[in-house]
DNA sequence: GCGACAG
DNA sequence: ATCTTGTCGC
C-alpha cells in the first residue's frame, strides 16, 4: 500500500524531547471519533463485501547483535485470511514505556509496504489513545498511514478504569478514563479506551482482559465493538492472534 | 526521591 | 518481547 509521509517517521535517532514532540503532534492529527468508510456492524461478516482487517504484530530475534523485529501482518476478512506478509528489520532502540512506536513502527511500516490489500482496519498489539500523549503505536502508525486503526493491550498502560474489573463476565466492558493523578495529556474524565473481557473461564480462574482504544479514525465505543466482532476462541481478536503466530513462524 | 508504565 | 515443563481442568 501506499508510502506513509515523511511527517511522522518514528526516528529512533531522535532526542526524547523530539519523539515526545512528535507524539503530541500525532495525537492533534489524530482522529478519535468515529470516521470510517465502511460499516463497523460489518467486521467478521462471512461475505466478500465485509472489511478487511489487518492483524499486525512482532517478534524479535536476540539471538543476533543488532536485535531484528520481524513484523508480521494478517489481513482477514470474516475469518477468511486473505493475504500475509512480513518485514524483518535491525533495530538497536530498546522498549521504553511510552516510546514503543520509535522501535517498533519502522518494523511495521516496511511490512505495510509489501502488503497489497489495502486493509480498512488495522489491529495493533499495543495501545493507541490509552498512552500518555495519546499516541501509542497504534495511533502512531494509523495516522501515518491513514488507515482506521484501534490497539489491542495485554496490560494497561494508563488511565483508570471506571469501576471494578474483577471477575468480569465474558463480553463485558468497562470504560477507562483520565482521572486527575494520571498523567494522561486529556481532560479529566474523557474516556481513552475500555477494558474488554473477550473471554471467560465458567469457574474462578481469571483471564486477564484486554485494554482496547482508539488509533485513528475510530471512536472508543467501536473499536470495542470492532474487536468484539474480530473474536475467535481465544482471548485475542483473530486478526492478531493470526499474526503474532506468523511473526513467530518467521523468526 | 518515589512511583511505574504497552511490547 | 523472550526464556521455558509440567500440570490442572473442561
Amino acid at each position: 500500500m501506499r508510502e506513509p509521509p515523511a511527517r511522522f517517521d518514528p526516528d529512533p535517532s531522535l532526542s526524547r524531547a523530539a519523539m515526545e514532540a512528535l507524539q503530541r503532534d500525532i495525537a492533534d492529527a489524530a482522529v478519535f471519533g468515529d470516521d470510517l468508510p465502511f460499516d463497523p456492524a460489518r467486521v467478521g461478516d462471512g461475505d466478500p463485501e465485509a472489511p478487511v482487517v489487518a492483524g499486525v504484530d512482532q517478534a524479535f530475534r536476540t539471538d543476533r547483535d543488532p536485535t531484528v523485529a520481524v513484523s508480521a501482518i494478517v489481513c482477514w476478512r470474516g475469518g477468511e485470511v486473505v493475504e500475509r506478509t512480513h518485514a524483518a528489520v535491525e533495530v538497536d532502540f530498546p522498549y521504553v514505556p511510552g516510546l514503543l512506536s520509535f522501535r517498533e513502527a519502522g518494523p511495521i511500516l516496511a511490512a505495510f509496504g509489501t502488503l497489497d490489500h489495502d486493509p480498512d482496519l488495522a489491529l495493533f498489539d499495543g495501545s493507541g489513545r490509552l498512552h500518555f500523549r495519546q499516541a501509542g503505536l497504534a495511533t502512531h502508525v494509523g495516522t501515518a498511514l491513514d488507515v482506521p486503526s484501534v490497539g489491542v493491550a495485554k496490560s494497561l498502560l494508563c488511565g483508570t478504569p471506571r469501576g471494578s474489573v474483577d471477575a468480569l463476565p465474558e463480553t463485558a466492558r468497562v470504560p477507562i478514563e483520565v482521572r486527575e493523578d494520571d498523567d494522561v495529556d486529556a481532560p479529566v474524565g474523557t474516556v481513552i479506551g475500555y477494558v474488554y473481557q473477550s473471554r471467560q473461564f465458567p469457574d474462578s480462574r481469571r483471564i486477564n482482559p484486554l485494554y482496547v482504544s482508539p488509533g485513528h479514525r475510530i471512536g472508543a465505543e467501536t473499536a470495542v465493538g470492532v474487536v468484539a466482532r474480530c473474536g475467535g476462541d481465544y482471548k485475542l481478536p483473530e486478526p492478531t492472534r493470526l499474526a503474532d503466530a506468523y511473526a513467530d513462524e518467521m523468526k
